[in-house]
DNA sequence: CCTACCGATCGGTAGG
DNA sequence: CCTACCGATCGGTAGG
């Protein structure tokens, strides 16, 4: 809260966020344990439970700061234009996994725990809301200016989150080059098909 | 290989293999151990060695399993027709998650580890170059017969993953009953729109 | 395949 | 926050 943006050294839970983050990316989820987040910390074990009483509590909060910095990645857009904003938005949503590659990584593994935990089944929820709201009110925005047809906003909006939760996916897991572009191209050629 | 297809006893393997799949379906990837594998088995940590020298080892076997399981589900598509059959490939490739909800559970959980485990990875890359294949095959079918545009049909396919892909993560993350209407759907659309 | 066990490491805590 | 430690559990093995 004292807003450190830039600052090299801050609050003690961010650096702790900062080593789970090394930890994680180093190690994987399955080995992700508190002494190798103490380690990156560069304090003790006790000094990572001293800010959290259990892991469970610190991988939630782990999970807030991972969804926060994927909100900062999607979140300057500043085009008015209907069509454009939306080429934006998609732009941003698909590529990122190409820029933050480990950040996409370790998405995709705490994804896979959201049917084991129910905390982060929520957040994921919420911030899939978050999401879709966005680009939903890009196209009621472009409806509204006649630029779109009028067409279920919600349900493409869904169909979009298909295809961008697929190609992180994909991206992810097959890491192949060029994935990111024909997803970009796929979730171009919907938007020309059901929009236009 | 002695084709116990429907006895309720076959080799030890998969005995290993079903007990596996029900130690990571009760405590998820993270949190699955020889010993939870073991007593899933009924028999001790020493029994599960015995077949699999190393956890690794039978990791990469169990993922086969999954695997063959998977394509399993994909396989029986008997009409000849190219729209009709791409639609029951595509209805099962998106509706396999609701039946098969477990089995799309230690999928994704298994592909969250692709990245950390190279033997994973090139095992997801073959599998989805098989399923790649069969849609193509389909495409180029129904667009030597004239049902089809003369498009692209590595780009639609892979268009189509991007969608699938998409629908099953979702399935798993978010839980939401009728994400995998709308892929389908959405699937349709894009069909319609690239192929017609 | 089992019993019994190995050293290593786990998450977490007491006491300062 | 640290040192030092707890009981529990890990993957794996020896010997039968």
């Amino acid at each position: 809260m004292a807003d450190p943006t830039e600052g090299s050294f801050s609050e003690p839970e961010t650096e702790i966020m900062r080593a789970t983050y090394r930890a994680l990316r180093e190690h994987g989820y399955a080995d992700l344990t508190i002494k190798r987040i103490a380690a990156e910390y560069g304090k003790s074990t006790a000094a990572v439970h001293y800010h959290y009483d259990t892991k469970d509590e610190l991988l939630v909060a782990f999970l807030d700061y991972l969804l926060e910095r994927f909100v900062d990645t999607i979140r300057d857009v500043e085009t008015t234009d209907p069509h454009q904003r939306l080429d934006l938005l998609l732009d941003e949503l698909i590529f990122a996994p190409e820029e933050h590659r480990d950040l996409a990584v370790a998405m995709l593994e705490m994804r896979a725990q959201a049917p084991y935990k129910g905390d982060f089944r929520e957040r994921f929820r919420g911030n899939d809301e978050y999401v879709r709201y966005m680009i939903k009110a890009v196209i009621n925005h472009g409806i509204d200016e006649g630029e779109f047809d009028d067409v279920d906003a919600d349900h493409v909006t869904r169909g979009l989150m298909m295809i961008v939760d697929g190609a992180r996916t994909r991206a992810v897991v097959l890491d192949e080059p060029g994935a990111l572009e024909t997803a970009r191209q796929t979730a171009a050629e919907y938007v020309d098909a059901v929009l236009t």
